[in-house]
Order: C-alpha cells, then sequence, then structure tokens
DNA sequence: ATAGGTGCAAAGTCTTTGCGCTTAA
DNA sequence: TTAAGCGCAAAGACTTTGCACCTAT
C-alpha cells in the first residue's frame, strides 16, 4: 500500500474522533480543513484499512458503518437512546467462537458481536 | 394486527423453507403461486412478524437481512464459502449481555451475534 | 515509467414510502 | 364503515465503481 496523504488524514481524524464517526461524519470532519477531499475516497481508504487490519469496522445493523481507530477486538455498545457508542473491553465477554466451535464442531472463523443497551449519559 | 393472505403466504413459505430467505428470495419463491404479490408488501410483512416476535431477523453486515421462522433465539453462521446459513443453538453460546454487563456496568438490553466460518459441506 | 490513488458523478443494492384502491372485522 | 393492508412506482440511505487525471516510488 503507498502513501497516500489523504489516507493519513483520514487515519488522524480517526484518531483525533475517538467516538466511532461514519464515513459521513468523517468527510464532513474532514472537510473543515480539506475541502477537496471526496467522500468516494474516504470510503476507498477506510476500505483498506479495515482489509490490513489498522482500523475497526463496527456494523450496527441498519445504520452507516462506523470506525474505531482502536483495533484491540473490543466490543461496542450502542446506545438505543442517542445512538452513542460505548466500547466495551475484550475481557468483559467470553470468548464466543470457542464456545460455538466446541459446542457444534462447525469451522468458525470469527464472529460479529453488537450490544444494544442505553448508555450512563442517557441513564440519568 | 388485522390478517391478510399476504402475511399468511409469507409465513407459511418461511416454515417450508428454514433456509434463512432473504426478502428478495422470499418474494420470488411467493411469486411463483402468487404472481400479483409485491416485494414492498413483502419487506412491510417481514418487519411487522419481526415486530411482534413472530420470526427473527438475521442481519449479516452488508448482506441482505435474512429471516427464520424459527424465533427461539438461537445464533447463526455464515458460511464464508457458500453463503449457507447454519442455526447455532443457544445453549451453544454463553450469555454474553449478562457477562457485560456484570464486567462493565453499564445497562445493556440485548445483542446481536452472528458466527463466520465454514460450513460441513464446503469443508469436505 | 507505472501501479496505485483521487475526485467526480453515476450507478448499485437493499429497503422504505406515498398514493389510490381493496379488504378484514 | 373504517382502519389496516396491498400493489405499484418512486424515493431514500448507504456504498461502490468507471473514468480521466494525478502522484508516490
Amino acid at each position: 500500500m503507498i502513501y497516500s496523504k489523504q489516507r493519513e488524514l483520514i487515519m488522524d481524524c480517526l484518531h483525533v474522533h475517538p467516538s466511532h464517526p461514519s464515513a459521513d461524519e468523517l468527510y464532513a470532519l474532514l472537510r473543515v480543513d480539506h475541502p477537496g477531499i471526496s467522500l468516494a475516497t474516504v470510503y476507498r481508504n477506510l476500505n483498506q484499512l479495515v482489509e490490513c487490519g489498522q482500523i475497526m469496522r463496527i456494523s450496527v445493523p441498519h445504520c452507516a458503518d462506523r470506525f474505531d481507530a482502536v483495533n484491540d477486538g473490543h466490543y461496542h455498545m450502542t446506545c438505543e437512546s442517542c445512538g452513542h457508542i460505548d466500547d466495551i473491553p475484550r475481557e468483559a465477554v467470553p470468548d464466543v467462537c470457542k464456545a460455538a466451535t466446541a459446542a457444534t464442531g462447525l469451522d468458525i472463523h470469527g464472529s460479529k458481536l453488537i450490544f444494544y443497551g442505553v448508555c450512563n449519559a442517557c441513564k440519568h
């Protein structure tokens, strides 16, 4: 993967905004300082960065994908009230793949897990 | 929810085809015997049936939703090779919500979990 | 030099919605 | 009778892609 200024900007932006922005939100953020950047470029680079493991894709059914610069296998909870996404550490969740493999004998390679709930800000 | 012939047909079709069809696949199946049915009706009824808990929606990121007439909280594995969806019994997987709630103190209401792997037919 | 990246606009996929007509209760 | 459902076609949300130009190596 050869260097590109745009990819660096996207990576930086994700680091500065750990709020799990969507491609669109990222695009809006980037355009402030780089009005020439294109939404297609944002999508293309996000896909590349996910592909090579530098970032993490958060797929919430029926919502735009969100992205996380921290790719350490942690999980996420989406707030049903405000849409905010909380991080849930990896250690908080048992290894479902291992369990399902042991119980079924299936050849399971991975899984996607997303939690739904109410964030602390909305609870109060 | 008042009775509708179309909804009954959709429900029947889902029972006859436990292969977790998508709205489109269901539409194609239904049209064989009921050429007048509309795709919008299929979508509307599937949403209603999910809403009232009669069927289960299977959301695989970046794929059309699939539907399962058996709504007992079991899980699914999508085959990375052929797209086939295997059932994984509820008991095969630990209660991730309880674990995550205990570990984080967050107010977690539910979760979506999908497995990726290779089905037995493709493995051989 | 050339493989890969970019911006733009168009297209693609899946799903929902507005509307006038039909049907269950 | 009237609230709910239907079929149709149009629109919506999100994402990808084709193309001509640009840039890193």
